[in-house]
DNA sequence: CTGAAAGCGCTTACAG
DNA sequence: CTGAAAGCGCTTACAG
């Protein structure tokens, strides 16, 4: 086996179309090439093809100091929920010459911060955080030091961070006015971790429209994690301590999911015996059993929106931080009913 | 507002620490601390942490020509089966300093193209493939130049890549004997594209075992891509050309939910009027209504496995390319019953 | 144990 | 329009 040849560097291709390294170089840029003599481009274009040159895009950076590449990072890849604002981003990013690169971060501190550390030694050129924490050192760190950052989904208590997320309040009152108007009365929340702003401000909507209704607003329970395990924990508890109640709103898909599996533990059946909301309408969330009553979230506008004012970032890192919030809205199926005297 | 302060350099630290640029390379390398006095490497260690010094990773890589990355490419981030794949690799790789890139080919040739170009210009170390497609050029020009690669779910029909796969025919079979042992006679497929192993083998593997148990195999329709959308025309097309099947094996799980689809078109319910299996069983395969029976595949172990595999390739490029089969197996769930008198 | 020098592969003022 | 030189921030033989 011979070992394969050394990839062609712009001095190869300058020698084989006999001009300088220079000179290649502005050859094979685009916005260069009309400065140097067509014909000589095309030379220097025939050698690049003919040795099948592949610029090296870390001498590159090195030089130019950027990477043509953001890094999108989410707590949980497996949540169908991240994918699709992956996508919205992708697509404005990848139209413009710049490459994605997706992170799990396990919505974990440490594996953050050593995460943002390493993407930043590869000199990517911005982010896309969908990981925030309310109080998030190490984002408030790396913005300081001028790191061009966007935030989607959820956003920090401390300002200053551009950030695209849903309407958390919308949303939650758009499910608990629906089950007030299907005659629930006794309505419980699992609400996700309150160190996420979607956590705390979905728990806050939760008892501010229940309260702005007359209702108690007391049968809360806590999900350790936006996942279905800690929601089927959160949910036997629940229903332990408030078992009165008819209706839940879960902080979010996922957790609504594990809530109907402690549900179904517990012999009672959704809707007929306990109505659920869940949130973010992630994909798939209209085919399971039942297909879920939830809060659409415009996935892909989001990571859309999120790529768009990321490149105005990088183009001007002194712009106002944007402060986006899109709407949302109830879109009601099978998991939700007028309560029945259980 | 004042600019941020540029990032320190090792310059910085070593003037900070007062030695020479070299030595302070080596107190920070964990690998050749030892070979420099250990007062000064605490030293440097000190001065490192006040400047907050974080090494630039593309200078470090154009100099070393590694840079302790991997890429993953899958055709589909929004299919519930790549993500636990993607997270069994990179489980892995992070344990051994590797950063993991997922980027997403939407089973384009020319994307895949141009990602593979792009991040092999980025110099990452190797890639993990989902991607592949039976015939293909792109891959195989670069497994010849040297790119470690490791094929995942997927194989091309040129020899020579290492490949972490299910056990595709034996997955099929096993879905295939389960509706003949429930007594069904005339079953279809909706086989996935046939520019895709998976897709091939899963036809073939249809075929062949219909065949060896004495019943024709011609009830079969081609979804264009592994979505819902094209799974259910394709089941729309089987449904017109074939109306006397009672079963259906469709290629996988998503092309199985596009079964679905048409079949509450057709007003024909699942299992009562028509069996359906799926194959991958990704996340959330049983929870949507019908639960669906499918072929449990082991994501997690893919990635993992597929890590390793690079790993190994990574340290010695030129060991013999190995191809691992992993088994599948059937699990039964709602989707599934006898056929009845329809 | 430490330092001076070279060089990874590019781009970009600066001359001509 | 083209070339010679410097330099991005590291690591690694090579001397001492």
């Amino acid at each position: 086996m011979s070992t394969p040849p050394r990839p062609a560097t712009l001095r190869d291709v300058a020698l084989h179309a006999g001009v300088h390294v220079t000179t290649a170089s502005r050859a094979l840029d685009p916005a260069k090439s009309s400065k140097v003599n067509a014909a000589t481009a095309r030379r220097v274009r025939a050698a690049a093809r003919a040795l099948d040159y592949q610029p090296n895009e870390m001498a590159r950076s090195l030089r130019t100091n950027r990477s043509m590449s953001v890094a999108v990072l989410v707590p949980d890849l497996t949540n169908p929920f991240f994918p699709p604002i992956v996508r919205g981003a992708e697509k404005v990013l990848s139209g413009l010459g710049y490459m994605t690169l997706v992170v799990n971060t396990d919505d974990d501190a440490k594996r953050q911060a050593a995460l943002l550390q390493s993407l930043r030694g590869r000199k990517v050129d911005g982010f896309i955080v969908a990981t925030a924490h309310r109080d998030d050192a190490q984002l408030d760190e790396a913005r300081v030091q001028g790191v061009p950052i966007v935030l989607v989904n959820r956003r920090t208590d401390s300002p200053g961070f551009a950030s695209i997320v849903g309407d958390d309040h919308s949303g939650i009152k758009q499910a608990v006015q629906h089950l007030l108007d299907l005659g629930h009365r006794n309505i419980g929340h699992v609400a996700g971790p309150s160190g996420t702003t979607t956590g705390h401000a979905r728990l806050r909507a939760f008892q501010q429209t229940l309260n702005d209704a007359g209702f108690p607003a007391d049968s809360v329970t806590l999900a350790n994690s936006f996942t279905e395990v800690d929601g089927a924990r959160a949910m036997r508890l629940l229903l332990a301590e408030h078992p009165q109640i008819t209706a839940v709103v879960a902080a979010n898909d996922l957790i609504a999911l594990g809530c109907l599996d402690a549900l179904a533990e517990a012999g009672l059946r959704c809707p007929q015996d306990m109505s659920l909301v869940g949130f973010n309408d992630m994909p798939l969330a209209d085919r399971v059993s039942p297909a879920l009553t939830t809060i659409h979230v415009p996935h892909h506008a989001i990571g859309g929106e999120a790529a768009r004012v990321l490149l105005e970032l990088l183009g001007d890192p002194q712009l106002p931080p944007k402060s986006v919030t899109l709407p949302v809205n109830l879109v009601v199926r099978g998991s939700t009913a007028p309560p029945t005297g259980r």
